[in-house]
RNA sequence: CGGGACGUAGCUCAGCCUGGUUAGAGUGCCUGCUUUGGGAGCAGGAAGCCGCGAGUUCGAAUCUCGCCGUCCCGACCA
């Protein structure tokens, strides 16, 4: 087909909107692909919905081979499906109802509304089924961010599957990860699979995907020999060793007046920051306060310690610490307290330094299984000089968009709604699941995050909104219709840019566009009758016969 | 939700501190002429609830208060 951009509305801007940060939100907004409505609400103008389309046809694509099938589920939920597994609770549902008051979500997911319809799947005879659609998901965000990066409305594409056991989940997983790998890699986008945190989604596995970019949300942590790849949440690593000072037989009071940070107590001491401790005091939810404990150096990561923990817990208030403490904030220490002890791994061997719970005192020489117990676990936030688990090598960390996710649910939804099927033991259980997402929006913000260079979009062909754009210079109008006929005809998707613009203006709004190729047909075809075919990528640039193009344009 | 910034033409911004004719520029848009292989030139033109509401004042884009909106950092987060 060919689309004549003097109809067609693309509307591309000089600047970029003051308020964009991320190159990606910059270039689509400039390139004419989406439009801001509100905070986190976005709309795709015509050019920028073919490219979602694409992204979607891709996914479509590789489900569907893997035996998915598709759907397509309402928005509006009944809120009672959220009250029986629980989420209703969850801050960025967006709630509604009806004109009699009839509760509604709009919800962030489907896990409810598919779990709603494998009630009628009844026996095992019927299993595995892999169900999935595409359709609006909304979420209160408090933060929208970033253009596509994080939004409040958005499509997404969710999978369920559904399996009579474990290894049955296992295959069903484990054939969607093989399709998300076929699909990131069609669409041209650099990504890593990783371990990461189940979350609010509840389950056992999680494999994240994560790709790259200068804008994201996500740490990625990577070792470069391709050993190691985790989000930052969940990453373990090696920090650096310490310098421990001369051992001690017991440990020793020294006085440290106004010294409130682990770099004043260092430098105080003359010690290395890393030979000191930082005591964190949490409290549970039923009021226990545990004291979790990091090197001088680290930083505590919450999500760990939720896992170690087993449930969330908070910072503890002045007065819960007082009450476990006996001493006031700013001096704390694992030394003579009574309560559970939470120690990440790097505090296991040498004598640290750590807070006396005496405000302007600490104790040196402090060695844990002598002067304190505690369980151990890795709570502490990977950073830069760290080294990779496997191979020893230094990591790197780099953001990253989130473009995709899996999950084993196991029966987490299948039981609170009754979604059983008999057994060919005769007995009934709970349909064991998986769900699986994708978000063709983020996918198309990290193809551009990618894939760009200072003159705008450089899209994969995969993605790309046409296939070539064809520039009709003045003078050459009959010459460029008749070479965007010949492609369209053989098969090619063509922009063909017939605007009154002059040449230079045409140029810039293609490289902006992005399309893989461009051929300009000017004066010198006139002369010759043959067109300028360039790679948007690599610049590179041919004169072609109009008649041998679709030779020439093939990728 | 905490911290910070911003809201003036489609877009990018000036004007505000120190209140005062009819609110400006660039770009984009419209008309005409000239031009046409990397955002050309000339001439003419349309386009603004100066975010909203109160207040101060003879007089508010400008000062004060409140609200709303948007962005950034953090918290939060499939």
């Amino acid at each position: 087909m060919i689309a004549r951009a003097s109809t067609l509305h693309l509307p591309t801007l000089r600047d970029a909107p003051a308020d964009a940060e991320a190159v990606s939100h910059k270039l689509l907004v400039r390139a004419g692909y989406i439009r801001q409505v509100s905070a986190g609400l976005w709309s795709f103008t015509p050019l920028g919905w073919r490219v979602h389309r694409k992204v979607e046809n891709v996914i479509r694509e590789e489900l569907d081979a893997i035996g998915a099938q598709e759907w397509f589920a309402p928005v509006l939920t009944p809120l009672e499906l959220w009250e029986a597994t629980g989420r209703a609770g969850i801050p960025e549902i967006f709630h509604t109802q009806d004109r009699a008051g009839r509760p509604f979500v709009l919800p962030m997911t489907h896990e409810e509304t598919f779990t709603f319809h494998a009630r009628e799947l009844q026996s095992y005879r019927q299993l595995p089924q892999s169900w999935y659609h595409f359709q609006t998901k909304d979420r209160d965000e408090p933060r929208p961010r970033g253009g596509l990066i994080r939004v409040r409305e958005f499509i997404m594409k969710d999978s369920y599957s559904f399996d009579r056991d474990e290894d049955g989940l296992e295959k069903s997983f484990r054939a969607h990860e093989a399709a998300y790998h076929r699909i990131f890699k069609r669409c041209g986008i650099a990504y890593h699979a990783v371990q990461a945190e189940s979350g609010m989604m509840g389950g056992s596995e999680s494999v994240d995907y994560l790709a790259p970019s200068g804008s994201g949300e996500n740490t990625l942590v990577t070792c470069p020999t391709g050993d190691f790849a985790a989000d930052l949440e969940v990453a373990r690593a090696v920090p650096r060793p310490a310098t421990f000072p001369d051992a001690i037989d017991a440990p020793q009071l020294v006085e440290t007046p106004n010294v409130t940070t682990c770099e004043d107590l260092a430098g105080f001491l003359g010690i290395d920051v890393a030979a000191t401790s930082k005591a964190l005091p949490m409290t549970l939810p039923d009021g226990t306060v545990v004291l979790a404990l990091v090197r001088g150096d680290d930083r505590l990561e919450e999500a760990k310690l939720a896992a170690a923990l087993q449930g969330e817990s908070r910072p503890s208030t002045e007065d819960e610490i007082r009450a476990a403490f006996g001493a006031e904030p700013g001096s704390l220490g694992p030394v003579g307290f009574a309560g559970p002890i939470l120690a990440d791994e790097a505090l296991r061997d040498g004598q640290f330094v750590a807070g006396a719970n005496t405000t302007g005192w600490h104790l040196t020489g402090v060695e844990q299984g002598r002067d304190f117990q505690a369980t151990f676990a890795d709570i502490r936030v990977p950073k830069d000089g760290d080294t990779c688990i496997n191979c020893g090598g230094p990591l790197t960390f780099d953001t990253a968009i989130e473009i995709g996710h899996i999950f084993k649910l196991g029966t987490r939804y299948s039981v609170p709604l009754d979604a059983l099927f008999l057994d060919e033991d005769g007995q009934q259980k709970p349909l064991v699941m998986g769900s699986y997402g994708i978000g063709p929006g983020r996918v198309m913000a990290a193809a551009v995050e990618q894939m760009n260079d200072d003159n705008g979009i450089v899209w994969p062909r995969a993605l790309a909104p046409y296939d070539v754009h064809v520039l009709a210079l003045p003078g050459a109008e009959e010459l460029a219709l008749e070479a965007a006929t010949v492609l369209s005809d053989a098969g090619y998707d063509v922009l063909l840019d017939d605007r009154e613009k002059r040449p230079g203006e045409k140029f810039a709004d293609a490289d902006l566009i992005g399309l893989p190729v461009r051929i300009t047909v000017g004066k010198k075809t006139l002369e010759d009758g043959n067109v300028d075919v360039r790679d948007r990528a690599t610049g590179a640039e041919s004169r072609v016969a109009i008649a041998a193009l679709p030779g020439a344009v093939k990728g």
